[in-house]
RNA sequence: GUGGUUGUAGCUCAAUUGGUUAGAGCAUCGGUUUGUGGAACCGAAGGCUACGGGUUCAAGUCCCGCCAGCCACCCCA
């Protein structure tokens, strides 16, 4: 009996692993170069830190979690986001008062029982940035940017940036108001529908089957206070400053409670139904609700294997990857395997030490030297070193280009 | 969690519609006289048809279950 990969997982390999760490690297240098610090925080927390700032009612904290406990009884999950597990640390290392305006990046695997579809795992890849301390439209504004820049960076095209504003507590409260008076006037609202207006009347807005009732629904927009409305223009006013095209969508609310004001989802059509790219928002109660300082932030979350997976373009890619320069060890004589085998450990050791880039496959026995060019073809060898009786007795080897064909003895 | 759909060799697919021993291409491995590669030719290996039941003289093919992938919903990155 085989095991297989627990469902919603999957082993990367070959050249799917080599452009996730090309997407990561592009990421982070991209986050590196705006400031962002990254921090590593644990993959797994107390369960009542997601409870408390994913919010109860979502269904992420719900139904989705991985929820275990250790061998005290204490209850911990696999976390299914970032933005918590970073503002927890944020305040247990008291950044909020010895650094107030931080900014910090992750690139880790979350957890979320889900189920499988292309794009979209139980165990998934997401780069995010949080920047903590700064109020301004400014910062909406950079994060929004910067996520579409790494998008864009791994060759995704026609990214749409959708944006919208859920105002402060007190103008959403009011819309919040608006919103369960004008569907509870609805009479055939479809069974999902029914429950959300329980739940979070907000996410009716987002249904699929009812949206062509909605045609008068109110709008966000027409709720906002003075200052709410000031922010969010402002932060369109950077975005088109800065030549980023967005598109307002009223309908546009997230699943996470702690949202407030400016909230954004990049998408693309150049996936299926899992069109969000990345995703994020402003979250100015959530630090100070987790125990920290009064502490405004702004955040996004990216999943790598969904920018992956949109990402159709990958030569731009693998052009900016400098390939290292494989060299292969032959041996014409068997009676050489130690020689040549030493020799190659040297000549990698070597290729660290003076920072070459190149990679070196060690010689085998037991093959004719014919089977060791073919097999040094296979793995598309730049170079190959053949150890010959003849030539080394003199103090040489043989050195072959394996595109152009060309032979020449070097000194051993 | 709901509905739909698919599952045959490492990969891409066949198998005359229920009928002998499940085939092919690519890939793999070996060989073509032994110190020189990509081609060509020859050969080999590789399958309890995802898994488990059932119907039938007979199941890769039909039925049920189960697991997994995909599509949409739900949700979300």
């Amino acid at each position: 009996m085989t095991i297989n990969a627990p469902r919603g997982t999957r082993d990367i390999i070959g050249i799917d692993a080599l452009r996730m760490s090309e997407f990561e690297r592009i990421a982070k240098s991209i986050l590196s170069r705006r400031a962002f610090e990254e921090i590593r925080t644990p993959i797994f927390e107390d369960l009542s830190l997601f409870v408390r700032s994913i919010g109860e009612a979502t269904d992420i904290v719900g139904k989705e979690m991985y929820v275990f406990e250790d061998k005290k009884g204490k209850k911990l999950a696999l976390r299914p986001e970032g933005t918590a597990s970073l503002v927890r640390a944020y305040i247990e290392r008291r950044l909020d008062i010895s650094e107030p305006a931080g900014k910090f990046f992750y690139s880790g695997e979350m957890f979320r029982y889900e189920r499988p579809q292309a794009g979209r795992y139980r165990q998934f890849h997401q780069i995010g940035a949080e920047l903590f301390g700064n109020a301004s439209p400014a910062a909406d504004a950079e994060i929004i940017i910067t996520a579409a820049d790494i998008l864009a960076a791994v060759g995704i095209k026609d990214i749409d940036i959708r944006i919208n504003s859920l105002g402060c507590q007190e103008c959403r409260a009011k819309f919040r108001e608006a919103l369960i008076k004008y569907f509870s006037d609805i009479n055939d609202l479809c069974e999902d529908c029914k429950i959300r207006l329980e739940k979070n009347p907000l996410r009716l807005l987002d249904c699929k089957i009812d949206a062509a009732k909605f045609a008068d629904v109110p709008q966000m927009t027409d709720f906002l206070c003075v200052d709410c409305k000031d922010n969010f223009n402002s932060v369109l006013s950077l975005l088109k400053a800065a030549n980023y095209n967005f598109t307002i969508d009223g309908k546009l609310v997230r699943g996470l409670d702690y949202y407030t004001r400016t909230v954004f989802e990049l998408r693309s059509s150049a996936v299926g139904a899992q069109d969000a790219l990345a995703a994020g928002g402003r979250y100015d109660n959530l630090v100070k609700e987790l125990g920290g300082q009064q502490t405004a932030a702004v955040g996004f979350a990216l999943g790598s294997q969904r920018a992956m997976l949109a990402a159709q373009n990958t030569s731009a890619f693998f052009d900016k990857l400098q390939r290292p320069e494989k060299i292969f060890i032959a041996i014409a004589d068997e009676d050489l395997i130690e020689q040549a085998f030493a020799y190659s450990i040297k000549i990698s050791k070597e290729g660290f030490q003076n920072n070459k880039n190149i990679s070196v496959y060690p010689p085998f026995s037991n093959k004719k030297l014919t089977n060791q060019l073919k097999f040094a073809d296979k793995i598309n060898a730049d170079k190959t070193i053949i150890f010959a009786k003849t030539e080394y007795e003199q103090g040489k080897l043989l050195l072959k280009d394996m595109q152009t064909k060309t032979q020449t003895e070097i000194a051993l």
